[in-house]
RNA sequence: UCCUUGAUAGCUCAGCUGGUUAGAGCACAUGACUGUUAAUCAUGGGGUCCCUGGUUCGAGCCCAGGUCGAGGAGCCA
């Protein structure tokens, strides 16, 4: 049976299937009409167009029928697809019999014909696929995730699955949640009253990761270069639109790159995802753009059209102080760049995506190439308007005595960390990559303005709710 | 975690200077209508005014504490 029916997607662009019988089957999204001609609206989210299907209600037993079906019914329909008599739509199908599935009570389907707010769509996130917005939202996040996998599989890149849960606590990314079997009311503790982790399961302690980078890297001291796509933990007390404890990231990292190397994938990625999206999703940021974002579309084709703005973080300092603008945090060399910095930098003086570079060592990661100047590392920021840090990454410290006093200087354990240095050991390599925060990317092409609406079922602070 | 702001019908919101029985639109139910596009029209049902305490003759409204949401900041992707 289920060989039968025809994608609702097919059935709006195959011309070729009108005049004939076609099987339908999916959700009502409005039924309406009189007592003889009943119309459904009906998705099956292959496509965000809904199919309209046509009943005649002039008979006892279809007027029944029809009367049982409701806003958020599924139903699987028998009809011919016809040219439509009406406007709004090209073709319909003429009903000849219809199952119903399920039913869903209209006194108490939270969902309705009309708009919904976004806030309240996130407190029934189980059924908010079922609307126009997360249908597109979700169709396009898969675009983006096969997408990813064909950019780097047709330049050879091999996908390396990293690790969930890690044995190290040193990577130094935030905030880790603890995964343990440890029973919470009967801990078993050392003479010195810490935990015991010899009784854990791993007999060690051990966290859901923060990054998949370190075991990238592994992978890129043998295969060349590799990626990472998977999720990743962050058990901060976060509370932004940009910001998930739990989050997708892709982590690509390439021997024999440098930094500039590495910018020009990160630009070239990013632009030919969001090429992709254009030619791919076209209904779904159609609907975007005309429903939340009327300049969704320009700003996607003008970030394809334009070559990104790249300088040091010396150079942006700069412009920066001489901004001739008041901004709340002082910019001072030696310091991180707030949002408002990067903002404008962005929005104001660029008006194009920014890459920055050669940030000061103190604020960066132990693992950033360190360079001849003493004070700043390889590091390099991503920056895209409306979201901020987009993409951040490095090229790596490749030369062993560097790396492990820099680890030093930074209190980081050399013996736990043994692994990481054993690449410097041993056939070291000058390499590079970055992370890609993918739901950052999904928010930026949709442009949807909460990170919690980018993800099916998101968890933040106080809410792991689904 | 900090700052700002909000919580009233299923949803979105109004509710005056503290004063009778808390309203609207949509949704829902019933009916009307021969092709509708968030159909239209008529009628109807529907409330723990977030919680706790306080002030007052009287609190949806004022005060205190709490809970939860949103936006901004920090941390970052």
């Amino acid at each position: 049976m289920q060989s039968k029916r025809t994608k609702i997607k097919e059935a709006l662009i195959n011309q070729e299937n009108v005049g004939k019988e076609i099987i339908v089957k999916g959700w009502v999204r409005t039924i309406r009409g009189s007592k003889f001609v009943n119309f459904i609206a009906l998705n099956d989210g292959s496509t965000i167009d809904n199919i309209q299907l046509v009943v005649d209600v002039a008979n006892e037993k279809a007027f029944e029928l029809c009367s049982k079906i409701s806003t958020g019914a599924c139903i699987s329909c028998t009809g011919i697809l016809v040219q439509s008599q009406g406007k709004g739509q090209s073709f319909e199908i003429q009903a000849s019999e219809i199952e119903i599935y399920g039913t869903a009570d209209p006194e108490i389907y939270p969902l309705q014909k009309k708009g919904h707010t976004l806030e309240f769509l996130r407190e029934i996130a189980h059924l908010r696929p079922r609307t126009n917005t997360f249908g597109a939202v979700l169709r396009i996040r898969h675009h983006m995730a096969f997408a990813i996998h064909k950019f780097f599989n047709d330049k050879g890149f091999f996908y390396l699955h990293a690790p969930i849960i890690t044995g190290s606590d040193a990577e130094g990314a935030g905030e880790m949640f603890k995964v343990t079997t440890l029973d919470f009311n009967n801990v078993p503790r050392n003479e010195d009253k810490t935990v015991n982790f010899k009784e854990d399961f791993f007999g060690k302690a051990t966290n859901l990761t923060v990054s998949g980078q370190l075991e990238s890297e592994l992978g890129a001291m043998a295969l060349s270069q590799v990626y990472t796509f998977g999720p990743t933990f962050r058990a901060e007390n976060s509370n932004t639109t940009r910001h998930l404890a739990e989050f997708w990231m892709i982590e690509p990292e390439i021997a024999f790159f440098d930094i500039d190397d590495n910018m020009d994938l990160a630009e070239e990625m990013l632009k030919y995802l969001i090429s992709y999206a254009i030619e791919n999703c076209k209904e779904d940021l159609e609907f975007l753009n005309k429903m939340y974002d009327n300049e969704l579309l320009a700003r996607l084709d003008f970030v394809v059209n334009n070559s990104f703005q790249r300088l040091t973080y010396t150079e942006g300092v700069e412009i920066l102080k001489n901004a001739g603008q008041k901004f709340e945090y002082p910019v001072d060399w030696g310091t991180d760049l707030q949002s408002e910095h990067e903002r404008y930098l962005v929005e104001k003086h660029f008006k194009k995506p920014v890459i920055l570079i050669n940030y000061p060592k103190q604020i960066k990661a132990f693992y950033m190439k360190q360079n001849e100047d003493g004070k700043t590392v390889r590091a390099m920021d991503v920056l895209f308007p409306g979201i901020g840090e987009i993409i951040g990454g490095s090229q790596r410290e490749e030369d062993y005595d560097k790396l492990a006093n820099r680890m030093k200087e930074m209190h980081i354990p050399l013996e736990e960390m043994y692994w990481y240095l054993d690449t410097r050991k041993f056939g070291t390599a000058p390499h590079s990559g970055f992370g890609l925060g993918f739901e950052r990317l999904i928010l930026f092409v949709t442009g949807m303005g909460n990170i919690r609406d980018v993800i099916p079922f998101p968890r933040t602070p106080m809410n792991a709710e689904f």
